[in-house]
DNA sequence: TCTGGGGTCCTAGGACCC
DNA sequence: TCTGGGGTCCTAGGACCC
């Protein structure tokens, strides 16, 4: 019986690692990834040098500004950070098939009962990290434990270009040793919710059982919080997945109160998110609206077809009706976007002979054009084009 | 210091059916 | 006239993460 191995990759700070790497003449310098001092967004990603300025990610940008002037301001190049990534997953994937991949700059290994084939898992690690720098010039950290949960916080607690491994054995006095906001799924409001009940410490929470943390917590978060402030695994990361989301949105950057300008941010999303599902070859039925006011009050609404989405106007349509019964038509709006939930494999009811033929027309133009878009001529809808010509919002 | 964009999961309440 | 309970689907909102 082998014991379960489980390996956590995280690349350090890695949008501006990679443009670092890109641009050799920005090592040593405070670099800072996202949105454009001046306007209307938040730090994506920092190097270290920037952090000892007390930069972080999501921070507002022009905050970032203020705090570091002399740093290097670059737009997020998502493109070449999936490149990158791509290559690094490929890379990890000659240590196990199971390769879970967690988003852009993150996977697990399992690598239960791979010792005899692969060494221990420390020297598995070394080995990762020095491939991948050899590689892509880039640091990760990882951590090893024998869980996933704690693979996570083992490669969190030993940042930058770090490896820690957690002994078979040794799982809960290292979750004991470890701030209560560094648990994983912990976050500033949960952290303030355990702290009225005077819980500020790992040791504190073990104190309770199940169902003394339903009452204020809900079952849920009952049975995650007992789980992990013991360092059990609380079983998540995706696994099982039968359906997801795709959706869009967009902060304009002066509020808008221009009917023309939000059809305009409604179509433009609308036509990502069918771009999206049709690429991935799956159907979803439901359609939901985010709106956002000036004072930050966010609405999402959702409606539920009896038939699958067919096309950007169908989702464009729908978002548009659920807008009008909720917005007062008067309060400038922030952001703007729609998208589709409960989003399921297989081609579903996207057959033609479904249709009437002016929905056929409009799938079959759409169809087309997401092939051009596909191959990257950039073509857009004629509607969409014309009103992007007139834009200019009707901000105060 | 005014707060992006893309996701995931959970909760609570209502509708509806058996 | 008053009174069930369970199950499922849907909706709106909230917390959290990268």
């Amino acid at each position: 019986m082998s014991e379960p191995v489980f390996l956590h990759v995280d690349m350090d700070a890695f949008y501006a690692s990679v443009e670092q790497h890109d641009q050799p003449q920005l090592r040593g310098r405070p670099v800072i990834v996202g949105a454009r001092p001046g306007h209307r967004g938040v730090v994506s990603a920092c190097s270290y040098e920037a952090r000892r300025y007390g930069i972080h990610s999501a921070m507002p940008i022009n905050q970032a500004y203020r705090l570091c002037p002399q740093g290097v301001y670059l737009p997020v190049r998502m493109t070449r950070y999936h490149e990158v990534s791509r290559r690094i997953m490929s890379l990890l994937r000659d240590y196990t098939p199971t390769l879970q991949q967690m988003s852009v700059d993150e996977a697990f290994l399992d690598l239960s009962g791979t010792r005899r084939l692969l060494g221990p898992p420390r020297s598995v690690g070394s080995d990762i990290k020095r491939r991948v720098r050899e590689d892509t010039g880039l640091a990760i950290s990882v951590g090893i434990a024998a869980n996933r949960y704690l693979a996570k916080l083992a490669s969190d607690e030993d940042k930058p270009d770090g490896l820690l491994v957690i002994p078979p054995g040794e799982e809960a006095a290292f979750v004991g040793r470890l701030p209560l906001a560094s648990l994983w799924g912990v976050g500033r409001k949960m952290l303030a919710h355990l702290n009225t009940f005077g819980i500020t410490t790992v040791l504190q929470l073990r104190e309770y059982s199940i169902p003394e943390l339903r009452g204020p917590f809900g079952a849920a978060a009952a049975e995650y919080l007992y789980a992990v402030c013991r360092g059990i695994d609380p079983g998540l990361y995706g696994e099982g997945r039968t359906s997801h989301s795709i959706s869009g949105e967009q902060t304009f950057e002066h509020d808008v109160i221009n009917p023309d300008a939000l059809d305009r941010a409604l179509l433009d999303t609308a036509h990502t998110c069918m771009f999206r599902i049709l690429e991935e070859e799956s159907h979803a039925q439901t359609v939901t609206l985010k709106f956002r006011l000036a004072d930050f009050t966010t609405f999402t609404l959702r409606r539920t077809l009896d038939h699958d989405v067919s096309s950007a106007d169908e989702i464009y349509r729908v978002a548009r009706l659920l807008l009008n019964e909720k917005w007062d038509h008067t309060t400038p709006i922030r952001l703007i976007g729609c998208g589709l939930t409960n989003v399921h494999a297989g081609a579903g009811g996207l057959q033609p002979d479904l249709f009437d033929s002016a929905d056929e027309r409009r799938q079959k133009v759409e169809q087309a054009v997401y092939q051009l878009r596909r191959k990257g001529l950039g073509v857009k809808k004629a509607r969409l084009i014309d009103q992007r010509k007139s834009t200019g919002d009707q901000s105060p």
